[in-house]
DNA sequence: CTGAAAGCGCTTACAG
DNA sequence: CTGAAAGCGCTTACAG
């Protein structure tokens, strides 16, 4: 690998001088000189080495990215955005699939220590009182976002607002004249899920309508735990329930089929609302409507709070993005 | 930070010492010294810099991963392939979405350089004559593995047989008794597509079959491009044709769209075979039947190869992995 | 405008 | 078994 030494040495000139036209600094140099920096720097290849120039500035220009699982359609926008952004702001992204271990997410985060990445966002954690990465981010300095609902509460978050967003989904469904409106949560410490939950509370008792303990069947965001939610609710057929509200798409998609596997129309039968609009929604039949959740924005916005903190600015403790109901055929 | 300096002084060692039980070398420290510098780390929860190590031993335990677009569904899997496959063999990865454009590819790839990343993988780039990556990886020496067909004949790649694989899929379209089948191809310069297209024409031949000009229908690899040359194709509804094989999912997905708004059942009408298996083909009714594409086991493999590579070993050019066909219900 | 030298935090050949 | 010192490839305060 050709050095900065190889460079000076070809142009003539001290490594202090190379250094000094590669980092472009106010400090002067005639120009003459740096022409013929400039075509050594050509002539002989050279690429700086991050790593010598990191360890005196102690910065990495790297941050890291931890997801739980890309090959859940929800991350990859997200990644999209994140880096997007970071690839602008100058900033390369490391990727951590965490597969919501908390031992892989142990494992990353010490790599990221060890690389000294300038900063981390993480998304997709939000488990309540997920003690690991909370103690992590309390006693390591580096600067953080998170993407979703924080555990921590000194670490800036970018997130939207679930019951806000999920009361509107069914006071949608409520002015559509549904009135028996099951649910399919997430997981039970799905910080996500119990917010979702919430809106449908609050919407519902809004409406003097009184949710009936069955109508509240526990998922786990899965297209499996919709399918069979459907499946084992007796209920459904016998014309009592006529809506379904799922806490993420994957598992709304899932319970469309399980209706139309039964004999019944979605919507006429049933109506299905869902939750994220990943990309999935718009190929199914019926197109599912549901509540758009910006996540390319989400990540964009991350990267950008992130570099902000990174460069000193100030920068607040939540960012909320707004969502929107996005209506296709199923509702 | 805390540093090996801070490490040795609390130890009451030298960092020469505390070198040698972080990297658990053979040269031997005695017991009570070791166990000594272990509660030292462990009390100022050390973490040595990846960056200094990595400037003296000249490797970065990074990779560089290029690929097209995330969001595009046939990547998070290979994505996912690579990363775990990675973190498995002490690798961290940078993620790189290239988006098909020549200025991104070439950014990313002087910031790999600058990052003196220990190997690249890099895929999608499969376009013919890309001159670009070939002068890089040509005048570079950061050992590159490609997935899919390497522009470069020097480069190890993972690939899967796109001719054979669409000749099967195509041969069972013909045995179920399709003899008029139209072929919905991707961008010209592709060679992924080109292979398919060769699959294509082989089948027929063999059968005796001569493929009218007018049954290749260029796409574009996106649903829009399946969807609109399907409606623009006059013999579609006929009773001529009497099956579509796409050269991917998305297209083969579009084109099952416009068919059933023009009417006509799949496959009762028109059979529909894809390619790739992409998560969406499970979730569209009816099933998509498709040539599985082990992309997961694509990444993984391919960063088998390159850790293989950059430890000395022997690795061969190209490693072919089986496709199969996966029938559903359109077809 | 130019350069010699110290230092970033490690590893390792060398000496003892 | 232990350590002093050179060196990896840069940046920057200091001197001229």
């Amino acid at each position: 690998m050709v050095t900065i030494k190889d460079v000076a040495r070809h142009a003539n000139v001290s490594i202090t001088t190379v250094s000094r036209v590669l980092n472009d600094t106010e400090h002067a140099v005639s120009p003459e000189t740096k022409e013929r920096v400039l075509t050594a720097i050509q002539e002989l290849g050279f690429y700086p080495n991050a790593m010598a120039r990191g360890l005196h500035l102690n910065k990495t220009k790297t941050i890291g990215l931890i997801i739980q699982d890309i090959t859940n359609p929800y991350y990859p926008s997200i990644v999209r955005g994140v880096e997007d952004s970071a690839q602008a702001l100058g900033y390369t992204v490391i990727l951590a699939n965490a597969y919501r271990s908390r031992e892989r997410t142990t494992k990353y985060l010490n790599v990221f220590r060890e690389k000294r990445v300038d900063g981390i966002i993480f998304t997709g954690g939000g488990v309540v009182k997920d003690a690991v990465e909370e103690k992590f981010f309390e006693h390591t300095h580096i600067s953080t976002v998170v993407i979703g609902k924080s555990c921590n509460a000194k670490l800036p978050s970018v997130q939207v607002n679930n019951v806000q967003a999920s009361r509107e989904a069914c006071e949608y469904l409520i002015k559509l004249g549904h009135r028996k409106i099951v649910t399919i949560t997430g997981p039970a410490d799905s910080t996500t899920s119990i917010d979702r939950l919430e809106g449908y509370y609050q919407a519902l008792k809004q409406q003097g309508i009184e949710p009936q303990d069955d109508w509240i069947i526990q998922g786990n965001f899965e297209f499996e735990s919709g399918y069979t939610a459907v499946q084992k609710f007796p209920a459904i057929g016998k014309g009592e329930i006529t809506a379904v509200f799922a806490h993420n798409d994957m598992m709304a998609i899932g319970a469309m089929k399980a209706i139309q596997e039964k004999g019944f129309r979605v919507p006429e039968d049933i109506a299905v609302i869902g939750f994220d609009n990943i990309p999935l929604t718009s190929f199914v039949t019926p197109g599912l409507s549901t509540v758009t959740v910006p996540v390319y924005d989400l990540g964009r916005t991350a990267m950008k709070i992130l570099s902000d903190l990174l460069s000193g600015h100030e920068v607040s403790r939540i960012t909320t993005l707004p969502t929107k109901l996005t209506l296709r055929q199923s509702c």
